[in-house]
DNA sequence: TCATTAGAGATATAAGGAGTCTCTAATATC
DNA sequence: GATATTAGAGACTCCTTATATCTCTAATGA
């Protein structure tokens, strides 16, 4: 059991739209270059991220993505339930009502989505840009 | 990304051993009878848990596994990672130091690992002796 | 010796992840 | 209006992993 890679690029994707000038939209071309990855890839992700709501797109020349007005409270959560959906992590195949050990399955993946939900993006862009400007040399995230 | 059934169907397995009298031995053909597998498959995940020094296992005739003697002491976790592995659910495949984002994901799945590792077998089994003793009917676990 | 049981290995099938290619639709610029 | 540029949708390929099944071997009690 693992994240996929396509949850690793939207999330650097985000917090490289986060960091961006307000109202500039940055091209697929250029986000997946940062990453080194071929365009129509990373083109399927940032499509789930639209239609998540947490990005906006326009289409046509001079356009590109960027980030949705919510973007203060954009989770880390929010991000992954766009790339992996959300159906939890454990699903006791036996039917019958109130397994013990669903139970617990379940409170600990709660555990690590509260702690998911209370990581905001946003946060993550200002600690690695106050680092850059700090450190002259090095990224961050 | 979700827990594989094999877990699933290791946990199930674990409590019912838990709750056998003292070092009686139960075959694979009854563990798989009783979650509806094939006997060939679940034993693939009773090798598994075998190897992992959570069950010991008696070969030849009235052979079969029973738990460890290390009972008391065995959690949610030691089994997942026994047909998990344990390697992180997340990395960045970005190469540089001191990725922000991995940070973030690595505390949340401390999260969940702590909480699995504070649940121990006995306990689950336990309460479903204690339930099963009360309700005459159902199957808690 | 024989029946019973765990365990190893090869193989089969299906699903999902990862990625490419091609076509369509929208839009700015000339 | 023509053209270049960009997002988006859909079909397709390739690879890995999960989920088994079948067969053979090894150990052991009766």
């Amino acid at each position: 059991m693992r994240y996929s890679n396509a949850t690793n690029y939207a999330l650097h994707t985000m917090v490289h739209l986060i960091l961006q000038p307000r109202e500039s939209l940055v091209g697929v071309q250029e986000l997946a270059e940062m990453q080194h990855l071929s365009p129509t890839y990373l083109s399927k992700i940032l499509t789930k991220l639209t239609k998540a709501g947490l990005i906006e797109s326009t289409p046509g020349a001079k356009g590109g993505y960027k980030i949705s007005r919510t973007k203060h409270e954009i989770s880390f959560l929010d991000v992954i339930h766009a790339t992996e959906g959300d159906t939890s992590l454990f699903d006791c195949s036996i039917h019958h009502e109130g397994c013990l050990i669903e139970k617990v399955m379940w409170q600990a993946e709660e555990n690590m989505k509260s702690e998911l939900k209370s990581k905001l993006l946003i946060d993550i862009a200002k600690e690695a840009e106050s680092k850059q400007n700090g450190m002259a040399t090095g990224r961050f995230f």
